[in-house]
DNA sequence: GGTCTATATGCTCTAAAAAGAATATTCTGT
DNA sequence: ACAGAATATTCTTTTTAGAGCATATAGACC
């Protein structure tokens, strides 16, 4: 990918929050709209667009979707999700985004036995 | 600047260009036109944007403009510089403009006495 | 097979970004 | 003060990206 896509493709808070969530471990999509209170329509297509590029990959469990980073991601990849973990640590967003998820996953203990109920 | 802010400024082949080409040192728009071979008024409005976020500065010498990268850059700046010369290594359109560049500025010998003639 | 639940897609509208033509500004040298 | 050179700005047009509604798909469970 060039560099200028990848630009575009960060180029965007709500992706950067998927991603950064991502950068915590694998999670479903209903998960995505409640940390980030935001409607379905949104996250799937946030979500559908970072699928395309290749950053993340979905696996279907029961009704829910998981997403989760791609492996092997190429180096300049790696370098934007390091920089994204830098800044995440102090842009509040992603902070306020950290408490949901571990709200989130400690209601639900196993993240994908009791997804949303 | 927010992350996401940052990266639509980095969203763009021509920006990225004439960063790639600050990172070798100060350079008139002058020759920028001429290395990227895009018309005056593209060149201006780029430099404009970077300028309005600080990434660069400027001053006059003469009749031309110099600019250069601004100078105690934050964290996340420094980074995507890095991977801006990281990238170009791979990418043909940043090493056809360092090949420009280096002919321009060999040249013009002394990049600012001798400007655009 | 039918129904329900979770997610994805198509279409439309709006907003933001890029390009380009024409003009303005600012300095230089006379 | 004037003319010319280099760069910036304004205005308009075109392109691209995001949001949201409505609808479609795909699997789960009865």
């Amino acid at each position: 990918m060039q560099l200028a896509k990848l630009h575009s493709l960060l180029a965007d808070e709500t992706r950067l929050r998927l991603l950064h969530l991502l950068l915590q471990g694998p999670l479903c999509v209903c998960h995505f709209q409640d940390i980030l209170d935001a409607p379905q329509v949104k996250i799937s297509k946030h979500l559908g667009l970072l699928r395309a590029s290749g950053l993340v990959t979905n696996r279907r469990h029961k009704n829910w979707v998981i997403y989760e980073l791609a492996e092997k991601p190429s180096g300049a990849i790696q370098a934007q999700l390091h920089a994204l973990t830098q800044t995440a640590k102090t842009e509040p967003v992603f902070q306020r985004d950290l408490k949901r998820l571990h709200k989130v996953s400690n209601q639900a203990g196993e993240i994908i036995s009791a997804c949303c109920s």
